[in-house]
DNA sequence: GAGGATGCCTAGAAAGCCGACATATATACA
DNA sequence: TGTATATATGTCGGCTTTCTAGGCATCCTC
């Protein structure tokens, strides 16, 4: 029974992609390798919120695509982070850390109330 | 052009709300209330998200539902978070803490690979 | 040759949030 | 008296995102 499925991204994986790859042009499935090793396994991206969500992200301009080799040597298609994405990125970490701050107030406000 | 919307509550409205209900027992639109303050108006949570929120935990059976007078002596649904609502509340918090810490990870990696 | 890792992709379903709308009462004010 | 505002609850449709579950192909190791 039990069986209590918790959802790990909740809307941050749009930024968290964008974080990997301005920190290094990566493909996909490394992108993937990178977060779950990142947040030390917390993190476990699935194929099929990762490819929608490149794609996603190459239309609205914020990544740009290019097919190269990786390190093993076989055809990989490579995501850059664009201008237009870093200055997508940059508001919504702020945004982010602004959300962490306002579930904190909450969540440690006192159950007591005076 | 512009209008960057941004979404706020990212599925930790369900959340927010127990946690709020914890502190004590309220009606919807105190709950709304309080969750804007305590953020200092971060939060603003919008009426087509409350009230299927609302509806959503009562079904699950995480609040218990009754009619009362509210402060103004007008009749208002008061909310109290029963026992499951407390047992899928306080691992859930902890799961919120686990996820920022890994977010947090990964936004505060370098960005310059040695 | 079988299995696993690497690499890409799609389709369908479910869930959650938002904007807009609808409704009703109490209060304050002109 | 009429009107606007705050209080209070709700629904509906559309949009976005996520997950599950599949498919496809190559390379390496056993």
């Amino acid at each position: 029974m039990g069986e209590a499925k918790i959802e790990l991204l909740r809307g941050t994986l749009d930024m968290l992609i964008l974080k990997v790859v301005a920190m290094c042009p990566s493909h996909g499935y490394a992108i993937a390798q990178r977060l779950q090793q990142i947040s030390k396994d917390f993190f476990q991206v699935h194929q099929g919120s990762l490819y929608p969500a490149l794609h996603r992200l190459e239309d609205r301009g914020w990544l740009q695509a290019e097919w190269k080799n990786s390190e093993t040597g076989r055809e990989a298609k490579f995501y850059a982070l664009t201008k237009k994405g870093r200055r997508q990125m940059d508001p919504e970490v702020v945004n982010w850390e602004r959300l962490c701050d306002a579930v904190g107030q909450v969540l440690r406000a006192p159950e007591e109330e005076s």
